[in-house]
DNA sequence: ATATCCAAATGACTTACGTCA
DNA sequence: GGTGACGTAAGTCATTTGGAT
């Protein structure tokens, strides 16, 4: 599992290139893309080194609202008036049966009779219900439980109703606690991917962030550097200078007075926009 | 050495949603 | 097409544990 195949993932696209002051990032959802910046002078251009950090819209993990929590039958059935905790529940996880919601409804209707019979032999399964206690005691996984979970995990991280059953048995422990460790595996490890692919992703924008800076420098001092050396006639529009195929000198097209297109070329003269700012008239 | 506090880890739960028969 | 069963993801809570003080 590599870095880059999951930061292909996260939906956000980083570009770096040379680009019109304005542009839009790639609509395209791609993987981190990195141009190789561009340190050679550059043709006198309207472009900009520039850089693009986009994030795309539907990549993103769903978040689902709990605003209808009320069509439920759990809290119709537990609610507590007053009480502002909208995901209170009982306090004991085996109290499944007094619960309405159709998770737990569902729940039992899955537990197949060979499943209780497992659960029963199972040395694990909480009792406290059954003394009257009605604290939540939470398992804890021994190192074996848990080198072999993660061994499985490491096979499918999802499991078929036979798997499931057969590491259950293996685990001594009930198919529902096999299957809610994977989910929180499942889960956990989507998390903590996240979390990675987030750092990669800062780290990517700090290091662009300062190629951005330091091009824009470069380009400051290029532009100074050619506003100093060039001669006249590249002062002039582009539209009226023209290379002569044979000699490759430049001259200007727009001198009507000119015998020669390349004339001007063939005499040149440094202009100074300073000292003579009426030159060109 | 012991008690307390706190954050992280983790088992368990509920809800929403997609898929399939 | 509507419906129920089922599996999974997402979000959350509660308990346990280990480290800091």
């Amino acid at each position: 599992m590599g870095l880059d195949d999951d930061a292909c993932n996260t939906g956000l696209v980083l570009g770096l290139g040379f680009s019109s002051a304005l542009e839009t990032p790639s609509k395209k959802p791609s993987c981190l893309k990195f141009e190789q910046p561009v340190t050679t002078v550059a043709p006198p251009t309207t472009f900009e080194p520039s850089l693009t950090l986009g994030l795309f819209g539907d990549q993103g993990y769903q978040v689902t609202k709990k605003s209808d929590v009320n069509k439920s039958g759990y809290l119709h059935h537990h609610e507590e008036p007053g009480a502002g905790d909208l995901y209170r529940r009982q306090a004991s996880p085996h109290s499944a049966v007094s619960s309405f919601s159709s998770g737990r409804i569902k729940r039992e209707r899955e537990v197949s009779s060979e499943e209780l019979e497992v659960e029963k032999n199972s040395s694990r399964v909480s009792d406290e219900d059954e003394d009257g206690v009605n604290a939540r005691k939470k398992l804890r996984l021994t190192k074996e439980q848990s080198a072999l979970l993660e061994e499985s995990f490491k096979q499918h991280s999802t499991l078929n109703p036979k798997q499931k059953q057969a590491l259950a048995k293996q685990l001594n422990l009930t198919p529902r606690q096999v299957e809610v460790w994977f989910q929180n595996r499942r889960a956990r490890t989507k998390l903590k991917q996240t979390e990675v692919d987030c750092e990669f992703l800062k780290k990517c924008c700090e290091t662009l962030t300062d190629e951005n800076r330091r091009l824009q420098k470069e380009l400051q001092e290029l532009k100074a550097l050619k506003l100093a050396a060039q001669p006249f006639y590249m002062h002039m529009p582009a539209a009226t200078l023209t290379m002569c195929p044979s000699c490759e000198r430049i001259g200007g097209v727009a001198d009507g007075n000119s015998k020669s297109p390349f004339s001007v070329a063939s005499k040149p003269h440094f202009y100074n926009p300073y000292s003579n700012p009426s030159a060109a008239c």
